[in-house]
RNA sequence: GGGCCAUUAGCUCAGUUGGCAGAGCACCUGACUUUUAAUCAGGGUGUCCCAGGUUCGAAUCCUGGAUGGCUCACCA
């Protein structure tokens, strides 16, 4: 290709690639996959500088700043715990090791040993007697004032984001503590982490349209989980007592600020327990969550501010909606009623809505953003919660509840249907709107039904979705700024 | 899926009324042994998202499309 030509592109590889040559002539080759002895990082030189002055360091990692000064060169080399300032001069490498820098770009990984001091401005520094250049790096990084805000570039090419604004990772280890202080609590309380299948011949457990696959050994459609619900609880009728499963479940639906189509949800049962067991758990769970991994129970969520500190207010779904509507269903008589109070109110039901799925989507409509919280709601009708136990005192109503933080549902749980005779009953009526045309409808999963017929205890049961608890705790306003690698549309025959 | 907005150099962004395609960083050449977004002297490297159309002339106006963002609807 004639160098005229070429394009800006194309230069500023070229010339990446004839530095990469010239270093293979030099006898280097920065892809040897040689291994090194890195002792340091580089926040711990700094924080503990002055005791780490005038000490030997070997530090390693890419670098992501050069200035060349002739016969000395600083450099900043980054690390996974921040970056620390190295000097070279042609004294202290030698005359050919210095040469080898001059091909090193920005972007590329080294190690360095050297000895620490401050510059006369003060900044902690690495004079470097040793290098070895490990890895050549032969696309240019984005820019480091400006750093990468493209978005789609950032989801498409997280590690270029991951490189660039070290802000992004800070998210992602707090996601990492959040997931293990879940687990750390639940096993301190004596639950046990299971594993259910991912892929199986029906999706339940939840309102979502699932995934369709194929397994061909067995020659059977499968579909990807929509939850871990109706597995957990088989393994209640096994005689597992406290179990709980941490995974990705996968929806077949849009995609938003707060929808990915795979998510991770957290499940948990207890035999012997019911929702107000499940309350309690939740509340100590969130509690001891923000205190031990943001150190407050304050939380800050665009702008909101609220503190998780217990107790928190319980209330029915029937109560808010008259405080927040006016409207008193407990006077309401029948489902015409329900319907023509809320199409009052502006919201939209369907000429079939029952009395209960009126309620509750006047509450989804008009009263869950403004929950501040955290808040239970309690007492769901039976009609939205097909897989709860019936109330006592109310049969219209489940012992159920979510919990509310600043608008989000964070939580969902509910004393568990143990009776087979009901559970069908319930799945039938579900089929019904099936075939009604509704597609996120519970489908019958008569092993299900099968197993409760052979007697689960009595449960209270608990799903968390954690990615947008993750969000709430990270400040995080879009889902995707909490999952590494977001659904995106496939560009150019790449994932 | 509907509405609104965006797409210009590797990155971050300007681009006037339709009149030669711009800046900073990065990069290349040279100088420089403690710099701090190092400095100094040179160098612009481009499918203006794509395809049509209007026009003497389009990054700019029109139509269609692609991708993304926000938002509404549905969910967790």
């Amino acid at each position: 290709m004639e160098a005229n030509n070429m394009s800006q592109k194309e230069d500023l590889i070229q010339s990446r690639y004839d530095k990469l040559k010239e270093l293979y002539d030099k006898g280097c080759d920065p892809y040897r996959g040689e291994k090194i002895s890195i002792q340091n990082k580089s926040r711990e030189i700094i924080d503990q500088f002055p005791s780490t002055d005038n000490k030997k360091v070997t530090v390693g990692g890419r670098i992501v700043s050069k200035r060349e000064h002739g016969k000395a060169t600083f450099a900043h080399v980054q690390d996974s715990e921040g970056q620390i300032q190295v000097y070279l001069n042609v004294n202290g490498v030698g005359e050919e090791a210095y040469g080898i820098f001059g091909l090193t770009d920005i972007g590329d990984f080294i190690g360095v040993e050297g000895t620490v001091f401050q510059t006369r401005k003060g900044e902690t520094t690495v004079a470097v007697e040793r290098f070895s250049l490990l890895t050549k790096s032969l696309l240019p990084l984005p820019e480091k004032w400006h750093g990468l805000k493209d978005v789609e570039l950032r989801y498409r090419q997280r590690y270029l984001d991951l490189v660039v604004n070290t802000e992004v990772k800070d998210i992602f280890i707090l996601r990492s503590k959040i997931i293990q202080e879940i687990r750390d609590q639940l096993n301190r309380e004596g639950f046990l982490e299971v594993e259910t299948p991912m892929m199986s011949p029906i999706a339940g457990g939840a309102n979502a349209r699932p995934f369709s696959t194929y397994h061909n050994a067995l020659g059977v459609n499968m579909y990807l989980r929509i939850a871990t619900e109706l597995y957990l609880k088989r393994l209640l009728v096994g005689g597992m007592e406290k179990v709980y499963e941490l995974g990705k479940v996968f929806r077949n639906e849009g995609i938003s600020t707060v929808h990915n189509p795979e998510f991770v949800t957290l499940e948990v049962y207890q035999a012997y327990a019911d929702y107000l067991d499940m309350m309690e758990l939740t509340e100590r769970l969130l509690v001891e969550l923000s205190k031990n991994v943001l150190g407050t129970t304050v939380i800050t969520w665009k702008g909101e501010e609220v503190d998780l500190a217990p107790p928190w207010p319980r209330v029915t779904m029937m109560e808010i909606v008259k405080e927040y509507t006016g409207l008193d269903f407990a006077s309401i008589e029948d489902d015409r009623h329900a319907r023509e109070a809320a199409w009052q109110k502006g919201v939209k039901v369907s000429a079939q809505s029952s009395w209960g799925e009126v309620m509750a989507e006047v509450f989804e409509t008009l009263c869950e953003e403004n929950l501040k919280g955290p808040v239970f709601i309690k007492d769901y009708p039976v009609e939205v919660s097909p897989l709860a136990q019936k109330n006592k005192e109310d049969p219209r109503f489940t012992s159920r509840f979510e919990l509310f933080i600043l608008g989000n549902e964070i939580a969902n749980a509910f004393t568990e249907l143990n009776d087979p005779q009901e559970q069908r009953k319930r799945f039938e009526t579900q089929m019904s709107k099936r075939e009604k045309g509704d597609e996120e409808a519970h489908m019958m999963d008569e092993d299900f039904l099968t197993a409760l017929e052979y007697g689960m205890p009595p449960a209270g049961g608990l799903g968390i979705g954690i990615d947008r608890l993750i969000m709430l705790l990270t400040g995080s306003t879009s889902i995707r700024e909490v999952i590494l690698f977001p659904t995106l549309r496939p560009r150019d025959g790449q994932v």
